[in-house]
DNA sequence: ATGGCGATATTTGTGTACAAACATCGCTCG
DNA sequence: CGAGCGATGTTTGTACACAAATATCGCCAT
């Protein structure tokens, strides 16, 4: 996934199915999809891997049909990488992270300026619940917990690029998304992210879509995700 | 492709192929993404037709193991969409046109800013031949003359986009990207975009590049993009 | 020893058969 | 006459067999 690993083969299939709980996931689309993505964000498909589709297949239990649509979201994800004839896991510098954090607060922004205009009350009313529950987490390491944070912090952002009613701005902020999203994880892990500071933030956003203030909604959004790029020495892993 | 059109199923295949030159494309991938395509952007099928991977697989004289493919790579880029079970042709508003718009330029305008730093000598005389070749076009309606801007035109964006060396800068541009570019086809036709007006523009941003400016790149990319949004007017098609 | 050539193995691409999910229509029964 | 249920058709999902492309290795000739 990172630079500067070194190369290894598919990782074991048994090994990968009992830390996924991948024999709960009954279609064979999903389950190669979340069994890949997962061992390339984990770190057991190291960046430049090969990712031969029979391997996979093997690697999930599926066969290879949906290993190749998981294989084809990934690449357009920008988790996997194709040339002429093969794929292999992506391999992200800083500077490419850099990039999508900043891609992605350009994103964002404008989606938190055009929300604060469309935005209906319910929405609003849900993003003050996702708040307050992540207030209910407060500053912690615990994995569940980050996962749980992870989570609400997910369906926070998802809610207000959904709320521009643009196809097109969901369909590219999931893509600039997904990557930085996974990556929170691993820093409030490892780099103590500051929980509370980010939804202190999150209540600044709510504050401005409910002022219906579309210029205070962009620089609010684009302030909290510069907030949490990663520093350098965070993006040794993994 | 575009609100206010009535239904039709599939296209004939006939006169696809006829219209496209089909058969000289050898590999059915790509056969059937070029046709599927291209039947989208023609208006063959409208905006919210159904798309069976059957009738699809006919209608290129494919089967429907590359179709399949196909329909993923244009769920991805935005020109098709699915539900839970089935897909069909986007229906893009002119409220979603506009954003795509201003989200392409917010993010060349940003490509451009990296661009000033990385861009080669090479790279910079590459964007010179082009602008010294679109010079020679003029402002003109010929057919064959608007396709040769468009493709001159989108040679000169990929570049500066390449120029950043970001696989997600590129991956998430091309998406934001392909949409407009086809559309610039159509308005350069109906609307007569200024050919030599948007020619000036690239000169100013290679002009920028040149100088290592990032904001000046910036702001001329953010300037030359948004100049060639569509006008209410211009979007009913098709 | 080395360069080229051909056999071989690996991987991806394509087509197709079959299964599963889903919607639709019509029938029967209340 | 209407509601519910089941049969039927349509569409997508999955697996697999085979074909094509490409890389690799070893052999032979020079």
């Amino acid at each position: 996934m990172f630079s500067g690993n070194g190369r290894s083969g598919v990782a074991d299939a048994e090994i990968l199915a009992g830390e996924l709980q991948l024999e709960a996931i009954e279609k064979p689309a999903e389950r190669a999809y979340q069994g890949i993505r997962h061992a390339i964000l984990s770190g057991a498909l190291p960046g430049g891997s090969h990712l031969p589709e029979e391997a996979l297949a093997q690697m999930t239990g599926t066969s290879r049909t949906p290993v190749r649509e998981a294989l084809r979201r990934l690449v357009a994800e920008g988790l996997a990488r194709a040339d002429n004839r093969h794929r292999y896991v992506a391999d992200f510098s800083y500077q490419e992270l850099k990039i999508v954090f900043n891609i992605r607060a350009r994103l964002e922004s404008y989606a938190s300026r055009i929300a604060a205009e469309l935005i209906t009350e319910a929405e609003i009313a849900e993003l003050e619940r996702i708040v307050e529950r992540i207030d209910e987490i407060g500053d912690t390491a615990d994995p569940a917990q980050v996962r749980l944070f992870a989570d609400l912090n997910t369906r926070f952002h998802t809610t207000i690029v959904g709320a521009t009613r643009s196809i097109q701005m969901q369909s590219l902020s999931a893509q600039a998304i997904s990557l930085p999203l996974e990556l929170i994880k691993q820093f409030v892990w490892e780099q103590r992210v500051n929980i509370a500071r980010s939804n202190n933030q999150h209540r600044d956003i709510v504050a401005a879509l409910r002022a219906r203030d579309p210029e205070w909604a962009e620089s609010a959004m684009s302030g909290h995700i510069l907030s949490t790029r990663p520093r350098r020495k965070a993006v040794s892993l993994s």
